[in-house]
RNA sequence: CGGGGUGUGGCGCAGCUUGGUAGCGCAUCUGCUUUGGGAGCAGAGGGUCGCAGGUUCAAAUCCUGUCACCCCGACCA
């Protein structure tokens, strides 16, 4: 899709252009950008996350294009565009028809061949590229294209910010080294820099996880906004990541040479940490402070699926006072997938109490079973520690006996796991990793993610080139996203007050409003020379002509649609001056015949 | 998939409990007046009340089923 209709010069007179503004909010509209882009008259829904563009939206997509377009094109991408309808085939070669799931928009045509429409195009670049090239002496090469996509999201949400179809800039670099793909990476990294700066958007740029992608190098952009569908953390010092990929700093082991042996109390009626705390404070109270959950390992029961299909029952052990993340245990888990531990998985595990359970039954202390494939010996239930668990730390944890637990159980001496798991939730004060200071918790809108493939889709797709030697080589990628329509709505949500949006002018669909407001033919005339004056030196403007619109729903229109300059002609006439203010500014009073310039001039400076 | 909510003109909503002529505001159209902060008066057009079945003399309203949409959560290269 290509949407550059905006033109320097344009004159879009609101007497005819093809908009309506909305008095109230829509109803199902609840964030601003969504709300104020309807009411505006940009978009208007056609089903669940689909969206029309009406002129003055197409007019912001397409500068928000162009900028990417722009910036793309400065470090060597070429635009190419594939369809958005495509065959299943190349799906099939990689396995995605399958993987991709529910979220697949799959069709048929009239001969029951399957379709689908596509929700990104790895596979397509690189059949491409195999199509035609086959030497080392091709690359690098970046290519890109600004296409429609499609998902079936199981809950579009919040308008553009999570739609079923969405416009995204998607490149892939191809490199046969991988030094190669090293400075693909970065230069895109820099170009996104460059883009989100020019767009005047504040973004966050945070490394992420490539999970089951298996690429070496992942960072998302970030626009910073309460409704933002991403946490991530950042410290006063600079560090700045996913949660999933927080790591948490590991403690130093802590001498235990005089701690007291383990000793198992009777607690009865404690299956969660809070009973255990209370019950532990009043039967077993010790001198120097009261205990918390901090004293208690969290043992929890968790059923993961691998990717073959076999089901494992495993534990996690956590500081008490810590929640297993969902997020952060499936990152860490990828690909496998992790559940709670059902009932069937309990009526597996007889030695697995529930409420009780300790590390005298898990991991290195428990079972041991012969893997009948590999011969290794591995637990039977396997046990994974949260890295704050460390040699010498002390415990509160399960007995494995119904209302019993034991006490200063010590990590190292008297039991240990099968290894670490990053699965506790990362909150707020939690020290980052580079140890830059305290994390903060934020949220953001995901608008551009970057990373390093590797030769997963060359491998699986059979992309390779003759290298210096004569040799095949697989080629490494690079894949590089920017959410075009959910950019522009996060520009929406960041630049917007309570009456309206607020455009940067880089991206605005005109630089200046122009209204005529009072009676008699004297305004319009003195207000169309000034558009023809402005239209005339490149300004593109959106002028106000309907002849019999109150002055307040002309204003709360300007204001509505969020263009910078608003100039006003009206009672001032007489006098020879007309108003110029931006759209969250005060107003100068200008004399008629200088306004053209004056605007002009200051147009020239915002686009500067 | 779990929880909550809503379906009545283009938009926002009332009416439903207690069945009986389908209403209000905005928007639209006509005329006159009005023109610096969402104008006034007079008139007009526009609705299968989500859908299907049932109860009833009679259903927007009661019953059953179903579909859709929105919000929260889960999920999301």
């Amino acid at each position: 899709m290509s949407s550059a209709s905006a033109r320097k010069g344009d004159l879009l007179r609101l007497s005819t252009l093809f908009v309506r503004t909305l008095r109230e909010d829509p109803a199902d509209a609840e964030v601003a950008s969504h709300r104020l882009l309807l009411r505006a008259g940009y978009i208007r829904r056609a089903a669940p996350g689909i969206y029309t563009w009406l002129p003055l939206g197409l007019r912001v997509l397409g500068k928000v294009e162009a900028i990417v377009r722009e910036e793309m094109d400065a470090i060597g991408g070429q635009e190419v565009h594939f369809p958005a309808l495509l065959p299943r085939e190349p799906y099939e070669a990689t396995g995605r028809w399958e993987e991709y799931g529910p979220n697949l928009f799959r069709l048929k045509d009239r001969k029951e061949a399957d379709y689908l429409l596509a929700p990104t195009h790895e596979e397509m670049f690189t059949l491409l590229v195999k199509d035609l090239y086959s030497s080392y002496k091709d690359l690098p090469l970046t290519i890109y294209q600004i296409q429609t996509k499609y998902r079936d999201e199981a809950r579009p949400r919040a308008g553009l910010i999570r739609g079923r179809e969405f416009i995204m800039k998607d490149s892939y670099s191809f490199d046969h080294t991988d030094a190669g793909l090293d400075e693909a990476y970065q230069r895109h990294r820099d170009a996104y820099e460059r883009i989100f700066r020019r767009l005047g958007l504040e973004y966050v740029i945070v490394s992420a996880v490539s999970g089951a992608m298996g690429g070496s190098r992942s960072e998302e952009f970030l626009s910073p906004s309460p409704i933002g569908e991403d946490t991530f953390v950042r410290s006063a010092g600079g560090y700045a990541a996913n949660v999933e990929a927080v790591a948490t700093p590991v403690p130093d082991a802590v001498p235990f040479d005089d701690a007291p042996a383990a000793h198992v109390e009777d607690t009865p009626d404690t299956p969660t940490i809070d009973s255990l705390v209370e019950l532990a404070n009043a039967r077993f109270p010790r001198p120097d402070r009261p205990w918390t959950a901090a004293d208690t390992l969290k043992n929890v029961v968790l059923a993961v699926t691998h990717p073959d299909g076999t089901r494992e029952v495993l534990v996690v052990g956590l500081p008490g006072d810590r929640e297993v993340d969902v997020k952060r245990l499936e990152a860490a888990l990828a690909p496998a997938e992790a559940e709670p531990a059902g009932d069937a998985d309990f009526a597996a595990h007889p030695e697995l109490v529930k409420g009780y359970i300790g590390p005298a039954v898990l991991g290195p202390q428990g079972a041991q079973v012969t893997d009948p494939q590999t011969g290794e010996t591995r637990s039977a239930v396997r046990y994974l520690l949260d890295p704050r668990v460390v040699p010498g730390t002390r415990w509160i944890t399960g007995a494995n006996v119904q209302g019993r637990h034991v006490f200063d159980l010590v990590a190292g001496r008297d039991f240990v796991g099968d290894g670490a798991i990053e699965a506790a939730e990362v909150r707020a004060g939690d020290p980052a990793p580079d140890g830059s200071g305290p994390l903060e918790l934020a949220r953001g809108i995901e608008m551009g993610h970057i990373f390093q493939l590797g030769r997963k889709y060359a491998q699986a797709l059979g992309l390779t080139v003759l290298d210096e030697n004569g040799k095949q080589v697989v080629v490494t990628m690079g894949s590089y996203g920017i959410g075009v329509t959910r950019a522009l709505a996060a520009l929406a949500e960041a630049n917007h007050d309570e009456k309206g949006l607020a455009w940067p002018a880089h991206v605005a669909p005109a630089q200046v409003h122009l209204v005529a407001t009072g009676k008699g033919a004297e305004v319009f005339e003195a207000a169309e020379s000034i558009a023809q004056g402005l239209v005339a030196r490149g300004v593109e403007v959106i002028y106000d002509d309907r002849p019999k619109v109150s002055p307040g729903v002309k204003f709360a229109d300007a204001e509505l649609l969020g263009v910078p300059l608003l100039v006003v002609v009206g009672r001032g006439l007489a006098e020879g001056v007309v108003e110029v203010r931006p759209r969250a500014g005060e107003a100068r009073q200008v004399g008629v015949d200088d306004v053209v310039e004056d605007v002009a001039a200051q147009v020239e400076a915002l686009l500067a």
